[in-house]
RNA sequence: GUCCCCUUCGUCUAGAGGCCUAGGACUCCGGGUUUUCAUCCCGGCAACAGGGGUUCGACUCCCCUAGGGGACGCCA
């Protein structure tokens, strides 16, 4: 039987590093052996997914070098690829499901839901849907589905007993029965949720090998029990390592850049990413670090990918980057420059910004300095100010990133619009508000206008920069933290 | 809180019972090459979480404790 493995991110947000690691060993394996490798779109959160985040998620997984045999764009035999494009499959199972008695709709309301689970809170228990519609008789309960009464169908799980699952780098792994939810496999709005349609799709496309992130783990007893009331066989299930933060939790975009766009904005080379990604969890036979995806795709053996969860280590990143730019030829390297950022369609956007203030072409590197390269490093005393105090300066900023982390679209205008309106609640003049993200954006008291260069910029940079201002007037405790949260939801 | 997973230098890791005086890489600190810087080269600091077993012998196997992480959504 050959060998499948899929990679499959959800829609609704930039792309992800996680994604382009978890990409990375999926693709590994399957070239390896010579099998294929499949990108599979998640879109089945009706309310989150857009079509802007899957293009840009191909768009980056593209550029780390990563290609895919079957995918939205690319087609297929198993097609489609695209799980909101699959709808009838998945009602299809459910009926199944259904009919065996090995799921139940359910009527219950929200408001009865979080009351239960309260409760179960209060009582230090693991939540768990009670069993409040598992007894209803299945043709009165399908009666009312016809009558198109609200409800959702749940998998039927045992309530007693334990359930063994295989890891293939952890081994036999026992959860009780009784710490898996009934889960919602099907929701009121007729979408399928991640479990339903993962496991069907998993199936239905032939995954043989299923490498995915730790997280996944706990959620095991619910996929092996659809998968035996399939009967199917369940793939091989490999669970990697969460890439974690310095303080050892889950990667997150609060503490350090995550999304792929902020990696190939700031310089780094794919392939020194994809380097790097490779290291964390897994090394080579000779312990050679340095290598390319072919030389990865020949060693790669999924025994040695290790448990621990990998400190994402910038200062190592940097090295790695330095040590794939030095071995280019002085022709790639200046390719690669262009590709960067040298490029007309690149370049396009900042033409506007930029032409009528110069006189002489020369004039343009120091005006985009700031946008092109790094920002300088900012001091408490940047932030003086005749009217705003440092702990002003803290909140705008602080405010600032939790609004913009909201934000769906990143154009100027909405940039603008979404600022302003911050500026407004937050009661102070927008000239003011302005002004300490101006100096943390670009580190200057003058500069480019700040929206378009915002723009420009990129989230995955802004949030950077604005973060790294809010260390140089003296970081942000815990508490005050908590203190910032509270206070900028009782702004709206 | 409940359940699950994890645990070798600060960080990434090698190590599949004797080869370990625990190796490599990043960072840091010294030194050398170099007009400066960087590169490059050489050297140094630095770890088997703790406690019990098993064994002639444990970093390696088992148990307990501690610590860390994850899951507990009509999100994935």
């Amino acid at each position: 039987m050959s060998v499948r493995t899929r990679v499959a991110p959800s829609p609704t947000g930039d792309p992800h590093l996680g994604t382009a690691y978890v990409a990375l060993f999926n693709f590994a394996f399957a070239r390896q052996r010579e099998g294929q490798f499949v990108l599979r779109i998640e879109d089945t959160d009706r309310a989150r997914s857009t079509a802007m985040a899957e293009t840009a998620i191909l768009d980056a997984l593209r550029w780390t070098g990563l290609d895919w045999d079957e995918g939205p764009d690319v087609g297929g035999a198993h097609g489609p690829y695209r799980q909101s494009e699959r709808l009838d499959v998945y009602r299809e199972h459910a009926e199944q499901l259904l009919g065996s008695g090995a799921a139940f709709r359910c009527f219950c309301t929200k408001e009865r839901l979080d009351d239960v689970r309260r409760q179960q809170q209060a009582r230090g228990e693991t939540t768990r849907y009670d069993g409040h519609c598992l007894d209803m008789d299945p043709d009165e309960a399908a009666d009312r589905a016809d009558r198109g009464e609200a409800h959702v169908v749940r998998l039927n799980v045992p309530g007693t007993g334990v359930c063994r699952v295989e890891d293939g780098l952890r081994g036999e792994i026992e959860i009780p029965w009784a710490q898996t939810d009934m889960q919602v496999l099907v929701k009121s709005d007729g979408f399928p949720t991640y479990h339903l349609a993962v496991v069907v799709d998993d199936h239905l496309m032939g995954i043989s090998h299923v490498l995915r992130g730790e997280e996944w783990i706990s959620s095991m007893p619910k996929h092996r029990l659809l998968y035996d009331r399939f009967g199917w066989q369940m793939p091989v299930h490999y669970h990697l390592p969460l890439l974690r933060n310095p303080d050892h939790s889950k990667l997150s975009k609060r503490r350090n850049p995550t999304g792929l766009d902020y990696y190939r904005s700031t310089g780094y080379l794919p392939e020194a990413l994809l380097n790097y990604l490779a290291l964390m969890g897994w090394s080579m036979p000779d312990e050679r670090e340095v290598f390319s995806l072919t030389e990865m795709i020949e060693a790669f053996d999924i025994e040695r990918v290790s448990t621990g969860g990998p400190v994402f280590d910038f200062a190592k990143l940097d090295w790695m980057n330095g040590q794939h730019i030095r071995r280019l030829s002085p022709d790639e390297f200046m390719d690669r420059v262009g590709v960067w950022a040298l490029n007309r369609e690149a370049l396009a956007p900042l033409v506007p910004l930029v032409q009528q203030r110069t006189e002489r072409l020369s004039d343009l590197v120091s005006q985009v300095d700031y946008l092109l390269g790094d920002r300088r490093p900012l001091s408490m005393e940047d932030f003086n100010h005749k009217r705003l105090e440092p702990a002003d300066c803290k909140r705008i900023l602080d405010h600032a990133i939790r609004r913009l982390d909201d934000l769906q679209d990143w154009s100027r205008d909405t940039l603008h619009d979404s600022l302003r309106a911050l500026a407004e609640v937050m009661d102070i003049g927008m000239r003011d508000f302005i002004a300490p993200l101006f100096i943390a954006v670009s580190g200057r008291a003058v500069s480019l206008p700040l929206f378009d260069a915002m723009s420009y910029l990129g989230r995955g940079r802004v949030r950077a920069r604005l973060r790294s201002a809010l260390e140089a007037l003296g970081g942000v405790s815990k508490k005050e933290a908590k203190r910032l949260e509270r206070g900028y939801r009782e702004l709206w």
